[in-house]
DNA sequence: ATCACCTGTGGGAGCGCTCCCACAGTACCT
DNA sequence: AGGTACTGTGGGAGCGCTCCCACAGGTGAT
C-alpha cells in the first residue's frame, strides 16, 4: 500500500515490478512464482498468480535471456537446400517428433536451413551470437565442419545418425545394420537366393552399416557375398537407375534387389520393368525408409522403416539433458548419449 | 591507454565495453559503428572495426532486444497442421521467396505452425510476449481470430490473400479474377463452348474471385453463364472427384473443365477417364496453382500460375515497411498496402 | 536463554546493450 | 568579436529480468 509503485506508464506491457506492487510483494518473490520455485508460501503464490492474471503479465523474454544467459530456444539445423527438406519425408517426420516432444516444454524451435555457403555463413554468425541454447543437427555428412564449430562454441548439440562408429557427439541413430540384415533375411525366407544390393552413398555411415547388415544376412543364410553385386547409388532416383542397370549387366539372373532407399528403389523399379522383369514374380524389391513413395508404388514396396518421429523425440530428450547438465557445473552424468533405435521391416507386395 | 578498461573476465564473450576499451573510444561510438550510423569519422570507424575483428565481437541479441525493444525476428505463421505444410507446394514456394528476401537483411525467420488448438494457444502466448517484430500470415480463413489478435497486440502483420474485398490488413494477393478469366478465354479461343467450373471452397475469397473471372470470361466470349455448372469442391482430390461426377450428370456434353486447383483437377481427371472421355480430345482440363502435380500429370496439365515466390518476397517487403514505419512515430506513409500480383496461364497438353 | 538452522521474503547489483543529452571542436556567417 | 550550426564523441540512465545476499521469524536442540 505504501509502495506507490512503478512509474505510471500506460499502454506498455506490465513488468515484474508492477506485478509485485499489485500483489504487495517484492520482485524476487514474483520471479520465484513465475519460475516455479518451491520456496514460496501458498498464500503468496496465490496472490502473485492473481496479480499476474489481472495484469495479463507475460515475462519479457529478452530481459530474461539477458539476465539468465539462456534463450529458451533450440535450433533444428538442416544442412540441405530447402528443396530437399520438402521433398524428403524424413524431415517432416523428424519435425513432427521434435515438435511434439518440445510442445511439452517452454522451449521454442527454430528451423534453420544451411544449404548454400551464404546460409552457412549466416548460421555461423547466428550460433556465435548464442541465440539458441542447443542445436539439433540432422543429415550431417562425414566431413561437415558444423559439429566442430558447435563444440568450439560450447553449444550443446545432438546429431541424427552417426558420422562414424566412433561418434563423439551425442546422437540418435537407427539400427541400419539390423535393418539391412532383416531385409536380406526376409528375402532368403521367401526363397530368393541371388540377392543384390543397391547401396547408398558410401560416405554416409548409415549406408555402410546397411551394407554390413546385407553381408551378414547373406552369410547367415549360407549364401556367398559377391562384392560386385553391391553397387552404390547416390540416394537419388537417377542413381538408382544407373546402379540397377549395372547390376543387371553383372547378374542378369538376379532374383532380388535390396535398395538403400525408397527413392533408389523407384529408379530400380523402372529399369527392371524396362528389362521386362515383373515385380515380385521375377525380382523381389525392397527399399529403405518406408516413405510415401513406398506405399504408393505399383506394386507397393516392401521397405525398412526407421522410427524417425521417435528419433526426433529422443534427440530432444538428449538435447534438453545436455542443456540442463551444462547449467550448474554438475558433474556430467554417464547416461547413454548415443541412442540406437530399432528399424522394422514393413512387408508389402513387392517381395 | 589510460582507460584500463573492463573487468578481466576471460572465456566469456567480449562485450561492447571491451571493444570500446580496445579501440580507445567510448561505448556510444562502438554502438554507432555496429549499427552503421553515418556520424562516425572514417578513422574511428576503422579502429573500431579492427577491435571488433580482433576480439571476435558478436553483439548480444538479448541485450539489444531489451534495450531497443525489438527482436530482429519475424514469424511465418502457418495456421495449418504440419502435414499440409509439407504436402502443398504453396508453402515451400512461399518459404523460398520469404527466405530469399530476408537473407538480404539481419532479420531471422521463425516458422510457427498453428494447426491444433494447443498450438494456437502457444502461439498466442508467444505473440503476447512480443518475441517477434512482425508476422507473416499465410492461408488465413475468413473467420480466423488471428488477425484481430495481432492488431490488438499492435504487431505488424501481412497476410497472403485477402479475407474479403475490404481487407484491412496489409496483404499480398494474386489476381484470381484475372486468372480465372484467362483460363476461360483460353478455352474459348481453343473452340470450347460448354465450359464448366469446378470451384474451390466458397469461404475462400480467392476462390470466389476465380468464379467471378470465370463468369466474366464466358460473358465476354458471348457464352451464357449457367449457375448449375459451377460446383464447389473443397480443394481436395476427393472433392474434385465428387464435383466432377456431379458436373457430368448435369452436363454430359461438356467439353472443358476449369478447376480451381491442380489437386481438384487431378480428381476430375480420374472421373473423366473413368467415364471414357479423353483429355484433351473430348474434354479440355485446366487447373490452378501450376504445382508439381500439373507438370507430372498425364497429359501435362494446363494451369494458372500464381507467382508464389514473388508474393513471399512482396510480403516481406511490406512487412519490413510496416515495422520500420512503426518505429519513430512517423506519419504512416500512404504507399500501397494491398498488393495484387498477376497470375499467368501456363499452357500444356491438357487443353 | 543461546545457538543452529530452517523457510520465506525483499531488494541491490548487474546482465550488455541503445538512447539521448552534453559538450568539444570546427566552420561559416554576421 | 560574437553568434549559429553542424560533426563527432563520451558516457549516464535505463530496458526488465535473475541471482544472490541479507534478514525476519519460526522451530527445535542444547
Amino acid at each position: 500500500m505504501a509502495v506507490h509503485g512503478a512509474r505510471g506508464r500506460s499502454g506498455g506491457r506490465p513488468t515484474l515490478e508492477e506485478v509485485a506492487a499489485r500483489a504487495g510483494v517484492g520482485r524476487g518473490t514474483v520471479s520465484r512464482v513465475i519460475n516455479g520455485s518451491p520456496r514460496v508460501s501458498d498464500a503468496t503464490r496465490a496472490a502473485v498468480e492473481a496479480a499476474v492474471a489481472e495484469l495479463g503479465y507475460v515475462p519479457n523474454t529478452a530481459a530474461r535471456a539477458l539476465a539468465a544467459n539462456r534463450t529458451d530456444a533450440i535450433a533444428l539445423v538442416v544442412p540441405e537446400p530447402e528443396t530437399r527438406f520438402f521433398a524428403e519425408p524424413y524431415f517432416s517426420d523428424m519435425l513432427r517428433g521434435v515438435g511434439a516432444e518440445l510442445s511439452e516444454t517452454e522451449m521454442q524451435l527454430l528451423l534453420i536451413f544451411a544449404g548454400s555457403d551464404r546460409e552457412r555463413q549466416r548460421l555461423a554468425q547466428y550460433l556465435a551470437a548464442h541465440r539458441v541454447d542447443g542445436v539439433l543437427l540432422v543429415s550431417v555428412h562425414a566431413d561437415d565442419p558444423l559439429p566442430d564449430l558447435l563444440s568450439q562454441l560450447e553449444i550443446p548439440a545432438v546429431i541424427s545418425g552417426r558420422r562414424s562408429a566412433a561418434e563423439t557427439l551425442p546422437s540418435v541413430d537407427s539400427d541400419n545394420y539390423g535393418g539391412g540384415r532383416a531385409a536380406v533375411e526376409h528375402l532368403i525366407a521367401r526363397g530368393r537366393s541371388r540377392i543384390v544390393h543397391l547401396a547408398g552413398r558410401m560416405d554416409v555411415y548409415g549406408a555402410q552399416r546397411r551394407v554390413d547388415g546385407y553381408r551378414q544376412g547373406l552369410l547367415d543364410g549360407g549364401h556367398p557375398v559377391v562384392d560386385d553385386l553391391i553397387v552404390p547409388g547416390d540416394f537419388t532416383e537417377e542413381g538408382g537407375r544407373r546402379a540397377m542397370s549395372l547390376l543387371l549387366e553383372r547378374c542378369p539372373d538376379l532374383d532380388a534387389v535390396f535398395a538403400g532407399s525408397d527413392v533408389m528403389a523407384a529408379g530400380a523399379r523402372q529399369v527392371l520393368r524396362e528389362s521386362g522383369r515383373r515385380i515380385p514374380d521375377d525380382v523381389a524389391l525392397i527399399g529403405y525408409d518406408d516413405s510415401a513413395i513406398a506405399r504408393h508404388m505399383d506394386p507397393p514396396l516392401t521397405s525398412v522403416r526407421q522410427p524417425i518421429e521417435e528419433m526426433g523425440r529422443a534427440m530432444i530428450d538428449l538435447l534438453l539433458g545436455e542443456i540442463a547438465d551444462r547449467r550448474p557445473a554438475v558433474s556430467r552424468g554417464l547416461e547413454k548419449r548415443q541412442l540406437v533405435l530399432p528399424a522394422e521391416l514393413v512387408v508389402r507386395a513387392s517381395s
